[in-house]
Order: C-alpha cells, then sequence, then structure tokens
RNA sequence: UGGGGCGUGGCCAAGUGGUAAGGCGACGGACUCUGGAUCCGUUAUUCGGUGGUUCGAAUCCAUCCGCCCCAGCCA
C-alpha cells in the first residue's frame, strides 16, 4: 500500500496512451519502436528517445521493436547498423527477437504501391527534381498538377514495373501519391513515394533499383510491426497527415503517430551534420572521442548507462523545444558514481615530499576503505613511505585566507596516514617547488591523534618508489559557448570550438593497484573527479579519462572575484 | 502576408477553473580523515503581453507579441 508515494507526473505521451488503455483501442496493447537510420552514431539526443520509447513498453506491459530505417541505400552503412546495435544494447535495452529493418518490407511496400497506382491514388511522374520543385508551388501559393498525373492507370503499372526493372537511370521518374498540389501542408502536395536510386544497398545487396521515401515505408512499417504508438520528433508532425493517409487508403491497421520536442544540449552540437564533420575532418578523434556527445563518447569517457537513463528521466517530454543545462547530465553521473565508485588516489601533477623524520627504507601497509559511500566496497592497503608525491596545486608559499592545504608551517592531513607539517620548499632556477621538505607525527598514525588535534586540511598522496605512472586526460567542454551556433553572421560553430577541450598530463603517479587495467574500470580520484580507464591503457601505464570533476567549492570561492588570491 | 507547433523562475518541467510540484543550478548554514558525500534553509505574489468570462483563471474566450518546423527524388 502506497502511503507517502512521490506522485510521478506521466509525460503527455503516457497520458495519451493511458486514455488509448481505458477505451481499449489497439486491444489495451502497446508496442513502440526505435527507428534510428543507420547513417551515423547514436547520440545522447537518441538516448532520450530510446529511453521513452523503451521505457513505455517496460511501463504498459508492451513490446519495443529495434528497427533500422534503412531506405537509402546511398548513405548508409553496415557499420553504422553495429554502433546502433551496440549502443542501444549499452543503454540497457532488449529488443529480445525484434530486431527488423524498413528493407525487409520492399516487397510488400512495393506491393502496396502496385494497389495504390490500380485505386488510382499513384502515379509514375516523369518531371525531373527541378521541374518537380518548379511545379510544387511555394509556401503562400499552392502547386500545379504534374503533366503526368492523369496517366492511366495500366501506364502507371508498366512504367512503375520498368523502374521497378531498372530501366530508367536514377532521377528520370517517380512514384507519386495523387493527393492535392493545392494542399496548403507541402507534404500533401503529391509526395514522392518511389525514387529510382541504382545503389547497392547494404542488406538488399542488387535487387532493388528503386527504393521508398520515408513518409511512404516508415507507417507502413509501423502497421507491418503491429506498433501502437508511433513516437517521433516534432519535426514530422507536418507528416502526420500524410502518416494518416498512406495507411487510410491502403486500408491496413494504422497506429498513432505522436510527435515530442527533442532536447538540444549545452555546449555541444547534435547535428548529424556537424558530429560527422568533426570526426572526418579529426576535430575530435573519432565517433568514441570522450569529448563527443555520441553514447559511444560517453561511453568512452566513463558514463553510466543508468547516468544517461536518469538524465533523460529528470528531463522528461513535452512539446517545447529546449536546451538541457550539461550541468544536468553531469549532476547524474555525479551521483550514480558517487555511489558506486572505488576511491583511489592519483596525483595529477606531482610535487615530491621528503618526510625527513620518516625512516629511510621503510614501508608501512595502510588499510584504506574502498568506498565511504559502501562499507561493502572493502579495503585495500596502500604503501606508505618517507618519499611521497603531492599534488603541486596543494601546497601554496603564500597560502590565501580560508586554504586548507599545505603551506609553510601548517599541518595537513595525509588521507589515511599521518599528519606532516612542511618546513622548507626546495626551488629549481626558475623558483618553481620542486621539493617540500616536512616532518611528520609519528603519533597521528591512520590520521588522527590521541590529542584530537583538528586539522582542515586532508590530501590525498602516493609512494612515490610505489607509484605507477599514469597518463591522465582532461577534458572540458568541446565548445566554449552554452550554445555553439552562437556567431557572428556569416560565422561557424566550429570558431566556438574551445582549443583547451583536451589537456593530457603525462606524469601523473597512480596509487600501485592501477598498474593494469582494461579500459572501462571507473573510479573516484579522491579530491578530484571521476576518472575511466580508457582501452589505450597498457600494463604499468594505465590511461584515464575523467568523466566529471567532483563538486569544487574551494576551487569556485576562490574564483569569485572579490576572492580572487594570487596564485 | 500558407500550414503545423510551442511560450510556467537561470535551465528542464508538473499543473487540465480553486488559489504555482519536483529536479538541476545558485546562495546561505550544519557536518565531515575527500573544501567530496550528506543534511538544513533561501531562491516565481506569479505563469509571453493585453483585454474579457467567472466568486475565483497558468488553466476558458478574444486579441497581440515572440520562437521553432515545412518548398530533398534525406530521414
Amino acid at each position: 500500500m502506497p502511503t507517502d508515494e512521490t506522485v510521478v507526473s506521466k509525460d503527455f505521451i503516457r497520458d495519451l496512451i493511458d486514455e488509448d488503455m481505458r477505451s481499449g483501442r489497439f486491444g489495451a496493447r502497446v508496442h513502440t519502436r526505435f527507428p534510428p537510420e543507420p547513417n551515423g552514431y547514436l547520440h545522447i539526443g537518441h538516448a532520450m528517445s530510446i529511453n521513452l520509447n523503451y521505457g513505455i513498453a517496460r511501463d504498459y506491459g508492451g513490446k519495443f521493436n529495434l528497427r533500422f530505417d534503412d531506405t537509402n541505400p546511398t548513405k548508409e552503412e553496415q557499420e553504422y547498423v553495429d554502433s546502433i546495435m551496440a549502443d542501444v544494447r549499452w543503454l540497457g535495452v532488449d529488443w529480445e527477437d525484434r530486431l527488423f529493418f524498413a528493407s525487409d518490407y520492399f516487397d510488400q511496400l512495393c506491393e502496396w504501391a502496385i494497389q495504390l497506382i490500380k485505386t488510382g491514388n499513384a502515379y509514375v511522374c516523369d518531371l525531373n527534381a527541378d521541374e518537380m520543385r518548379q511545379y510544387r508551388g511555394t509556401l503562400t501559393e499552392p502547386g500545379r498538377d504534374s503533366p503526368y498525373r492523369n496517366r492511366t492507370i495500366e501506364e502507371n503499372l508498366d512504367l512503375f514495373e520498368r523502374m521497378r526493372q531498372g530501366e530508367f537511370p536514377d532521377g528520370t521518374r517517380t512514384l507519386r501519391a495523387k493527393i492535392d498540389m493545392a494542399s496548403p501542408n507541402l507534404n500533401m502536395r503529391d509526395p514522392v513515394m518511389y525514387r529510382i536510386l541504382h545503389a547497392t544497398h547494404h542488406r538488399t545487396g542488387d535487387k532493388w533499383h528503386i527504393y521508398p521515401m520515408y513518409d511512404y515505408a516508415h507507417g507502413q512499417s509501423d502497421s507491418i510491426e503491429g506498433i501502437t504508438h508511433s513516437i517521433c520528433t516534432l519535426e514530422f508532425e507536418d507528416h502526420r497527415p500524410l502518416y494518416d493517409w498512406c495507411l487510410d487508403t491502403l486500408g491496413i491497421y494504422h497506429p498513432q503517430q505522436i510527435e515530442f520536442a527533442r532536447k538540444a544540449l549545452t555546449y555541444t552540437v547534435l547535428s548529424k551534420r556537424k558530429l560527422i564533420e568533426l570526426v572526418k575532418n579529426n576535430y575530435v578523434n573519432g565517433w568514441d572521442d570522450p569529448r563527443m556527445p555520441t553514447i559511444s563518447g560517453l561511453r568512452r569517457r566513463g558514463y553510466t548507462p543508468e547516468a544517461v537513463r536518469e538524465f533523460c528521466a529528470r528531463l522528461g517530454v513535452s512539446k517545447a523545444n529546449s536546451i538541457a543545462d550539461f550541468q544536468q547530465l553531469e549532476a547524474c553521473v555525479r551521483e550514480d558514481l558517487n555511489k558506486h565508485t572505488a576511491r583511489v588516489m592519483v596525483v595529477l601533477k606531482p610535487v615530491k615530499v621528503v618526510i625527513e623524520n620518516y625512516p629511510e627504507g621503510e614501508v608501512e601497509w595502510i588499510d584504506a576503505d574502498n568506498n565511504p559511500e559502501d562499507p561493502a566496497a572493502g579495503t585495500r592497503k596502500l604503501p606508505f613511505s618517507r618519499e611521497l608525491y603531492i599534488e603541486a596545486d596543494d601546497y601554496r608559499e603564500d597560502a590565501p585566507k580560508g586554504w586548507f592545504r599545505m603551506s609553510p608551517g601548517r599541518e595537513v592531513r595525509l588521507k589515511h596516514g599521518y599528519f606532516i607539517k612542511c618546513h622548507t620548499a626546495v626551488k629549481n632556477a626558475q623558483g618553481e617547488v620542486v621539493e617540500l621538505r616536512c616532518t611528520y607525527d609519528p603519533a597521528s598514525a591512520g590520521g588522527s591523534t590521541p590529542d584530537n588535534r583538528k586539522v582542515q586540511g586532508t590530501l590525498h598522496w602516493v609512494s612515490a618508489t610505489h607509484a605507477v605512472d599514469a597518463e591522465v586526460r582532461l577534458y572540458e567542454q568541446l565548445f566554449n559557448k552554452p550554445n555553439p551556433d552562437d556567431v557572428p553572421p556569416g560565422g561557424d560553430y566550429k570558431a566556438n570550438l574551445n582549443p583547451n577541450s583536451l589537456t593530457v598530463l603525462a606524469g601523473a603517479k597512480a596509487e600501485p593497484g592501477l598498474a593494469t587495467l582494461n579500459g572501462g574500470e571507473r573510479f573516484q580520484f579522491m579530491r578530484q573527479g571521476y576518472f575511466c580507464a580508457d582501452p589505450d591503457s597498457r600494463p604499468g601505464k594505465p590511461v584515464f579519462n575523467r568523466t566529471v570533476t567532483l563538486k569544487d567549492t574551494w576551487g569556485k570561492a576562490e574564483n569569485k572575484p572579490q576572492g580572487k588570491k594570487s596564485g
């Protein structure tokens, strides 16, 4: 008995489905689908659609199909089919035995086209693309009937058959629906159903010389699969009358198309054209570059499917165009990774610490908990010795107000270790600190003292002789404006590319347990952020990608105008 | 100046005639062997504007304004 259940408000699509369930429309059945075109990699925007469609099927005890909308062989490739399947699966979706391709239906679609010709609802048109544009009219003026609009059924049948046989060159003829050239909805002005394309299809090979257009293929594919609710984005709202026309004119099972608004994300681009450009022209290192908003990029970056799903859920669904805040996505990964990820210590920009009163050659193996959020995560042993590395940024000769970390004479705690105090900074000829000479309090073993002395700062560290060298890749936003398309007139979004989106730290020092990783392992580097082992890792030389930083209230405070300090 | 949509705090978003949920962010504070996490406060007298209907409107009506999409033989 739910008593104080939070009322989770449904979205408008689920409201519509609720009505259909109540009325018994579709036999109180729910069946959705995700219909990607295999002409690019999936990105976070697709995740929203997948999450919506799959989530609905799951919530209503219905079914979900994965269907490739592969009606244009000139743009589609098997590589994309493979990557899409991998990404959809990674998101936690199980399409069971329902993997389909629009190309599976080419025969049926063709038969239906013949049916439409026979019923006088379709005709072969000899206008070329240019001429067709002329005849189409404009937004404010009606179009004119094609001179081929009134061919006899026999002639249409003959011509269409010869199109199918490959008798005519590309672009010379089309099969068009005979609807209304004066319709205010341009999609209804005798839209093309089939075009001639002498192209090899990634699945049907050279069987076809004509290929159906999206508008002719999509609804019928939905119909064949028994889809109940065909969910798509807003720009297809204008196509719904055509979707309905095809199904009704054919007299076949008629699913309901429902449109929702896609969301943009700040500091990134999601258009297929731009994503392809970034990859092909090497602005990034491939589709799975951790800076890319692609599913494969997010995966390599260290995002979890759970975080991506949570993000989609938090944003919700609506019909209003919007731009989601990237911080919202980051909040979702932080929340997930905080609970599930082991804490480790890695020094990104090391500076050596020598503890002068610590016995030379001695090594203590300290017990350290792996995750304070999860006792079940257990503990590990960390070596502590006379020479250590700490973060160079954790030392300031002139400590600003509010500084908790190391500076001359100030005592700090080494996490899980001892209290230490720095008395001398050794500098090189350039005046850079190269070594910090410190002393420790032997009574502070484990991080606390008998006198219960408080220290404000706790630093992460690594034993110099035990540390493993690591490469750490720090990422910032790929673009330095919330809206990358915010450019002066005539400008290009690429002008907003962030030159600092990738910083490689080749000299990081990691605790010894991280020596050998395969790629994909996720960690919290204490006090820094969440990181994910990259597949580039080699035994003894791990490589990490920074998924997201930890929240940094000190850094934020220090960077405030009024709080700014030297250093 | 054709058609189709949309406008609720900085960003998402509930709300469907009864007196503005929630999340993110931001700002304070508590706590802390991660300046992390956690916790506790604060953050829309107002729903694109203006009129109207009503005891009562973000919700109904009118009108105006703004934004998005459509003239591929792309999806």
